[in-house]
RNA sequence: GCCCCGGUCGUCUAGUGGUCCAGGAUGGCGGCCUGUCGAGCCGCAGAACCCGGGUUCGAAUCCCGGCCGGGGCGCCA
């Protein structure tokens, strides 16, 4: 059965064959083009507008979907009426047919016409899909989503990688992290969560990290251990994996994504374990050092080989993780990495919550409890036992996507030397 | 911050000091085509060698500096 239709989008190819017309049009989110089919014959459109279509242009198109479809596409309207909206007053920049490539510089210059490509737009929808999937995850499990502030007076741990900001005559800064304010959350709610940008003067310029950062903040008041944590975490994982390759996957490996496939749970290593088995791939680390990226490429490989994709790894020392973390023993904290196929993705772990030791972790660490005052007093008034994790959602939609560059999950990215678009 | 690689028509590229008044593809323009759709065929026109300096009879090509982009390290969300 036959129907009417209308729809509107850009033109992204043009065929005018003697007595019928194809024109596509990327329209709505679809990732490919539906295909306008006109035929010279038909009297309802001016066959000479079908002729002055121009790649790129907007165009509305009224007209009737046919009971049977002929195009290979999948898609396709017989036309009625043809608007054209807007034409292109210049060359576009990118080719919009997708028939030549265009530089990743480009590619992030002209996002708003990458995003008319399949490839492209499709890393964005994933993206889209990742992020609400977050959201009703927490949600269903009675979450608080909680929006905290971006402008502060100082940083999570200490002030080396903060963007300072002048706010009326006040110096501040722009938040790299909601750490101290979600765990502040956990004296009156029992369940935060917060997706939201976060800022770090950091003068990297890798494929993996970015100056404004979009992340998920968690944190779980009540908990019984660090195992809880790592419980909802893993869910997470495979929630998001799966929902990802039931919607998406296959458009995404016609467009040439590695997606990754759906995980069935979540690997546990303790660090001794990660360090024993980095050894054994020929790396030489002692007790204590950080892992390298190259040390953590080779620790996924190893273990995406094995059909482990994501693994957390437990039992780090104290010594190299933040001053809230909860003491384990005397050299290990209840903290945590999250790694995806080789790349961190998230840390936690469970927090101190007794005042006065995280007031001796402070010193500990050679801060002063002074700066942290208004974080602190929380603690002095039924502050549960709690744990959460910071999770980067770029890099995790880089991970799921299997991209080897980080700004190619984000719209317009900020890295070290990019302020505009 | 350090190291490496790169910058050629609108876009993507080929290019060994003279073979290059720089070739090809795509896009543009014109023509043809009974549904093109693994990017149809033919023709035409293109403000193209990032910027500055140097070597040379001669530089897209070699050298130096700068700017911009990519990769790696430092680093970790």
């Amino acid at each position: 059965m036959s129907s009417e239709g209308v729809i509107e989008g850009w033109v992204s190819n043009v065929k005018i064959l003697g007595k019928i017309a194809f024109i596509e049009v990327i329209d709505g989110l679809n990732l490919s083009p539906i295909t306008v089919v006109v035929r010279k014959d038909s009297g309802s459109v001016d066959w000479s507008k079908v002729s002055a279509v121009k790649l790129g242009s907007a165009i509305r198109v009224k007209g009737v979907y046919p009971e049977k479809v002929v195009s290979k596409k999948g898609r396709e309207i017989h036309a009625d009426e043809i608007e054209i909206l807007a034409e292109p007053r210049d060359l576009p920049p990118i080719d919009v047919t997708g028939k030549t490539p265009a530089s990743f510089e480009d590619y992030i210059n002209y996002r708003y016409l990458a995003l008319r490509l399949p490839r492209v737009r499709a890393a964005f929808l994933a993206r889209s899909l990742i992020v609400n999937e977050i959201r009703s995850f927490f949600s269903e499990r009675g979450f608080l989503e909680v929006h905290t502030p971006k402008i502060v007076k100082a940083g999570a741990e200490g002030g080396a990688t903060l963007f300072e900001v002048d706010y009326f005559g006040v110096k501040a800064y722009l938040a790299q992290s909601p750490q101290l304010y979600k765990q502040m959350l956990m004296c009156g709610v029992p369940r935060v969560f917060e997706i939201g940008p976060f800022f770090r003067a950091e003068k990297f310029s890798t494929t993996r990290h970015l100056n404004e950062s979009w992340g998920l903040d968690v944190e779980m008041g009540f908990i019984k251990g660090m195992e809880d944590v790592l419980e909802v975490l893993s869910q997470l994982v495979v929630h998001l994996s799966h929902k990802l390759n039931e919607r998406l996957g296959d458009a995404l490996r016609g467009l040439g994504y590695n997606v990754i496939k759906p995980v069935t749970s979540v690997r546990v290593l303790t660090y001794d374990e990660a360090l024993e088995v980095l050894n054994s791939l020929g790396f030489n680390l002692k007790w204590g050092e950080d892992f390298d990226p190259k040390a953590e490429k080779s620790l996924g490989d190893y273990l995406e080989e094995k059909g482990v994709q994501a693994y957390f790894i437990v039992d780090y020392p104290w010594e190299s993780k933040p001053f809230y973390i909860m003491k384990k023993d005397e050299k290990r904290g209840y903290a945590f990495d999250l790694d995806i196929r080789g790349i961190e993705v998230a840390s936690g772990g469970q927090r101190e919550h007794r005042y006065e030791v995280l007031r001796q972790n402070l010193l500990e660490k050679g801060l002063n409890p002074e700066d942290f005052s208004f974080y602190l007093e929380a603690f002095k008034y039924g502050m549960p036992p709690h744990g959460g994790f910071g999770l980067g959602i770029d890099r995790l939609v880089m991970t799921f996507l299997g991209v080897q560059n980080i700004r190619e999950t984000v719209l317009f990215p900020r890295d070290r030397f990019r302020l505009v678009p």
